[in-house]
DNA sequence: TGCTAAATCACCCGAAAGGATGAAGGAAAA
DNA sequence: TTTTCCTTCATCCTTTCGGGTGATTTAGCA
């Protein structure tokens, strides 16, 4: 985190520098400002690009979190994997010999600590962070 | 992948005559140069950080199973995709510009063709066969 | 040009899910 | 031995889902 705002200030520190240069060179030898512009699109849009790939790529590469650390127990863990697989409420309360209201008492939990309203959103971030098995079947 | 470029089309377009205008003002009103360098700056930063989280999540994407084999239709997979991504049917109907109901008939259908019973099941079989993107954000 | 599929929207109704809250037994930790 | 957490179960209530059905418009195809 702190090192892409490093790198990114850096560069933007750089480029003030380089639009300086270019600025009153533009104004000395009288180059037309849409070539300016042109220069100064194209460098930022290089910059753009490859802050959103960088960006983009690190939020893809979340660590995989211990499910402890999440404050998950392993009764949850296991609901949510079940969750995850497409089973109702129902369903995973009779795999698992308990009744129905455990399991939304469990589940309740685990939207709660996944930060999640509904079932679908809690499969996407258990995904996200590796929780439960890549592409379970 | 031609709808990428669409947008990309559409908004180089645009941005050509806020440019021109800018331009033109940034002439006539003696607006300084360092502005509009700014302000040329930001717009295409802008656009860079999106084409290039765009791209670099195209290019993160495995082959897919062909939609259409199972019948699928675009706006069914588009709203496959939404589905399996958190969202509940009211915010996907936002987000495509949709009644409710219309979200719902895609749903329904989507169920029929997938052979399944809850959206969570739904989100597990599409992912089986490739759908959808394998963790998409 | 009539047929078909896609996309849109509506209404009704029952089922499932989710929120709030309380409670009780047991195990582990402080 | 208190305290804390886990697991279990419950009730009440609201929201969301999902099934069924039907209708309209538009675009492509035969």
């Amino acid at each position: 985190m702190k090192k892409s705002w490093l790198i990114y200030g850096s560069l933007m520190g750089f480029l003030m520098i380089v639009l300086e240069v270019t600025h009153y060179k533009a104004f000395v030898k009288d180059i037309q400002i849409e070539l300016f512009g042109a220069v100064v699109g194209i460098l930022f849009m290089l910059i753009g690009v490859w802050l959103g790939m960088t960006w983009y790529k690190k939020k893809n590469n979340i660590e995989r979190y211990d499910p402890s650390k999440l404050g998950l127990s392993q009764r949850e863990v296991e609901v949510l994997e079940l969750l995850s697989q497409g089973y109702s409420n129902q369903e995973i309360a009779d795999k698992l010999f308990v009744s129905l209201n455990t399991i939304k008492t469990h589940i309740s939990k685990i939207y709660q600590k996944l930060n999640a309203k509904r079932r679908t959103q809690a499969i996407q971030k258990a995904r996200e962070l590796a929780l439960i098995a890549p592409s379970s079947e």
